[in-house]
DNA sequence: AAATTTAATGAAACCCATTTCACTTCCGGG
DNA sequence: CCCGGAAGTGAAATGGGTTTCATTAAATTT
């Protein structure tokens, strides 16, 4: 089989020198077209590729971004890749996915392979810089990387870090749902899952409380129930709704896998949705609109998130100037969980 | 900010040659503890850590993969991956994730990026290796690669590119799921959505008319509707069904998809699962059990599929000794779809 | 005590590109 | 016809490691 060749085989074959052949495919400065095709000739016969870590290794770049995610097999996840990727391609990077599968431990590693590997960005989601209180080591140790490699956090805490972030709106999320709820009516709404030590889970109580407020509704804190942010666990809570004498007439979920849980509980009780109960879900993740009833959910325009954070850190990595924080807009999206019919 | 240190520099203030330095990183010769430790001792300062691309260079190996998946929205995926990662992780090895977004153009420039980039090995997923008859060119582009990089075809039809193949075998899944619905004594049998150009397809076709063949039934060929691989298809097609005079009282759906798109035309029209039409799908994606009612399926053992695929691709990486075709056992999973209550 | 190994280390080559610097030609302007 | 600048090219340095080869010091063998 024919081995690899360098740019130095082409060039021998070629009779020229090295810096000519990388002027023919950089076209970093003029070379004669006879010349040129020449060379072209040679790097067509052997279908010639210079190598990448060579490359990198003099151009101190390397076209790579690390995205380190909490969990791939979590359908947000997914959506935000598929808009970061879309608008890296054209930028030229390359995505090394890191799934730290739920595991804490696994971000500090992936931190420090990608710096290893010389990815010239890093995206960061979920995991421990959602945490209300995140360890001030994390703190430490992405604030040091940062130093050497831009860093974008999407949907983060961790505004102690000084570092750049993209996030959604969750506070404005959660009035939109609430808001919409109180519009159909519904004066008893809970506040389903989602950990109370998390910063997805606070903000959405915090939007919750206030548009209660705002409306001069009363807020019940025994209607507030805190729980995982999975299916099972969604299913649980509402089974928890479902036995108080007294019981909301509508609940919020603080994400779609537990307003799943919730509908399944509700519908296993034999009670109608929307008409016993009303529920929405946050995320707009492709499972909202799998279920029956279609989901009401607040999207948290995943694509665009992922998107925008490539962008800012485009424009890290080429020392533009970028916001420190740019904030997404979430989007109610209106389906049959809560309105009955379809939209 | 302090600036990365290299291996030199390293070497310089300890007082020792690059080679020594070298060692103790590697740990490829015997060095003196005293010598080691004051090595150590400086990394540690200056939390040095090698440029992986001057290894990679100097190694020929850069302890990456690339992974090509068609689309990474799509639930069934990220499990291959998950799994793969899984694995992967273990052996030091990291991801590229190349999504094609179903872009079939994208392939060869993924394909060709990685060759680039000095990936040890690739995994290709779904896509053109799926269509029952494929481009002879791409044949030729994947057996050319091949002689320079590794490649596991995951799921793949591509038999004449001699690639090393990971497949489930969807021939016996598509068995299993019809016999379970003759056992539970459906004779009017249906088959729902998948193109009939590509291989998913015809295999679940092959299996489900081999079974009904195998036990006395008749096939009709009009209660075979094929589509794509979509919830809305899965919609379309099942109102065709449900609008034909004779209809069938099960439908064998090509993918969990199709399946929650066929149960949301059931239930509009007021009809009951399974008590009216049995649904069965195929993948047992996170979606499955997330519908209502939850989705009798065949599980493609997406994680295991991953993992295998991986554990295939280190082999050739190591140039040990593997099988060229090695095949996943997929696994009826029974729930409320076609039986009607929990399990 | 002499002859061999083995341990411990450094110098230099190598991996494969890019880029700076220097040099030669060729061109148009004065 | 001479001069300055652009075009066109090559030699060599550079990036940051690993590895071979050579050398010396220490430990074994005989």
């Amino acid at each position: 089989m024919m081995f690899n060749k360098t740019i130095y085989d082409i060039a021998k074959e070629a009779g020229v020198s090295v810096s000519t052949v990388s002027r023919v495919i950089n076209n970093t400065a003029p070379v004669k077209d006879i010349t040129r095709n020449k060379v072209l000739s040679y790097i067509n016969k052997y279908q010639f590729q210079p190598n990448a870590l060579a490359r990198s290794l003099t151009k101190k770049e390397t076209g790579m971004i690390g995205i380190i995610l909490p969990d791939i097999t979590n359908p947000f996840f997914p959506e935000v890749f598929a808009g970061a990727e879309e608008e890296a391609r054209d930028k030229g990077f390359t995505f090394f996915l890191c799934n730290t599968a739920g595991n804490h431990g696994r971000e500090s590693e992936y931190l420090s392979l990608l710096r290893d590997k010389q990815v010239d960005g890093i995206i960061f989601l979920g995991g421990r810089i959602n945490l209300t209180r995140c360890s001030a080591e994390l703190v430490k140790e992405i604030t040091d990387l940062n130093h050497k490699i831009p860093i974008v956090l999407v949907n983060g805490n961790l505004s102690n870090a000084s570092c750049y972030r993209v996030i959604t709106d969750e506070f404005l999320g959660a009035k939109l749902a609430t808001q919409h709820l109180i519009d159909l009516g519904h004066k008893d709404i809970g506040f389903l899952g989602g950990l109370d030590f998390m910063v997805p889970t606070v903000q959405k109580v915090k939007g919750f409380y206030q548009t209660m407020k705002d409306n001069g509704l009363e807020i019940r804190k025994e209607w507030t129930l805190h729980g995982e942010f999975s299916i099972p666990d969604g299913r649980r809570l509402m089974e928890q709704f479902l036995l108080m004498k007294s019981k909301p007439t509508a609940i919020f979920c603080v994400n779609d896998f537990t307003a799943i849980g919730a509908i399944k509980a509700v519908v296993e009780k034999g009670l109608r949705i929307p008409e016993d109960i009303a529920i929405i879900g946050f995320d707009d993740t492709p499972l909202a609109s799998a279920i029956i009833p279609e989901l009401t959910t607040v999207s948290q325009q995943s694509q665009e998130l992922g998107r925008t954070a490539v962008e800012v850190l485009h424009k890290l990595i080429n020392k533009e100037k970028v916001k420190k924080l740019t904030v997404i807009k979430p989007e109610l999206i209106v389906r049959q969980s809560t309105v009955g019919k379809k939209v």
